[in-house]
DNA sequence: AACCTGTCGTAGCACTCACTCCAATTCGGA
DNA sequence: TCCGAATTGGAGTGAGTGCTACGACAGGTT
């Protein structure tokens, strides 16, 4: 009993349902995503799914976990300074830019919750509810940090900034989807708007 | 051949249809609407369905055109003015707020629009592709409204200004279903950072 | 060797899907 | 009154749904 061995191809089985699921959920939503498409993508068959995972419900909600943590793990890396010297404002505009590119690098966990939340069925799925803790532990985290960034501001005002911080990048990101939208131009602005808006509520 | 005369319900069960179309469509989504769920929630059988529908597709499209039309007309009635003089800001915001309330009366067409847009299956429901046109409407307006209002900014940041709003709107939008967001609150942090915007793009 | 546990393949369950066929019914116009 | 078009009723199509039962086979452990 050194270590728990992986049998056959266990946990990369894992994975590419995963992946699979991943792909066709996040073009497809909830309902879209059947487990024979899912099966046929992955190359696995349909037992092998329900070995993994419970149910259809579990499955995606694992989607939605693992794409987000991949993300969030992204963001924790060390954020590489800009060299030269910049403004305030530049250096705020990059920071949302990088924080964009990591989001629109791995947007599974995005799409497919934002497509949750739109929808709200009868006995909404686990990864709806997933989808909005996540939510409030991106807010949080952007809490802290427009704290220690606007100092300026009152709590409440703080809150309107978080508040519109996650209203525009949800936007920015349907926006993306509906239109071809430049990301960086895109991020850009709402970096601008973000940094109007906390002028206009100094006011 | 005076006019054309409707028999037995025509039209009004076509009405019947689209309006428990567009409930469910909104509640669940492009393939969560099922034509047997329609049938038992209009009272009428799925061969009336498809005898004023073409198929699903025509369906879900038809359920969008009207709803958007209906929205549409809403908002070309003549808009209070409101008594007291009040600072162009006030105005702007309260013209933000009555434009909001409207699209959030009837929300079918937004809420099918924007899971529409997030799903992008391989051949694409028409009723997409109407919504993108839709949009295209909702911003030439607002683009005119724009340069009669902001007459100091040049074109381009007035489009800048353009696809800000309409980020906002669709970000305030998700926001609401997400969390419960208080519309008009919404409503004026949108229209105070499309002012900020505004003032920053002057710089 | 025998055993055990995790993984895969096959077949199939009851059910729902979008959609169709056609006979019955309802009505306006002649 | 009867015609014919508009509309409805209901049964039924093949295909697909989520999900399960079960046996085969692969390792690693003893």
């Amino acid at each position: 009993m050194v270590g728990i061995k992986k049998r056959a191809h266990g946990e990369a089985s894992r994975q590419r349902i995963l992946a699979a699921a991943a792909e066709i959920a996040g073009e497809r939503g909830y309902e879209g995503t059947s487990i024979s498409l899912v099966s046929k993508c992955s190359g696995l068959p349909a037992s092998s799914i329900y070995h993994h995972f419970k149910d259809k419900d579990d499955l995606i909600a694992a989607v939605v976990q693992t794409s987000f943590d991949r993300w969030f793990h992204l963001l924790q890396e060390p954020t590489e300074v800009p060299e030269e010297a910049e403004t305030p404002e530049e250096l705020f505009q990059h920071a949302m830019q990088g924080i964009g590119r990591a989001l629109f690098d791995s947007p599974d966990f995005l799409r497919l919750g934002l497509m949750l939340v739109l929808e709200h069925r009868p006995e909404e799925p686990t990864a709806r509810k997933d989808f909005l803790n996540i939510r409030k532990t991106v807010m949080s985290h952007t809490r802290i940090i427009y704290t220690a960034y606007f100092t300026d501001l009152k709590p409440d005002d703080i809150e309107s900034l978080v508040t519109l911080t996650l209203v525009l990048s949800d936007g920015l990101f349907l926006a993306h989807e509906a239109e071809n939208l430049d990301l960086d131009q895109g991020f850009g602005l709402i970096a601008l708007a973000i940094l109007g808006t906390a002028e206009q509520l100094m006011k």
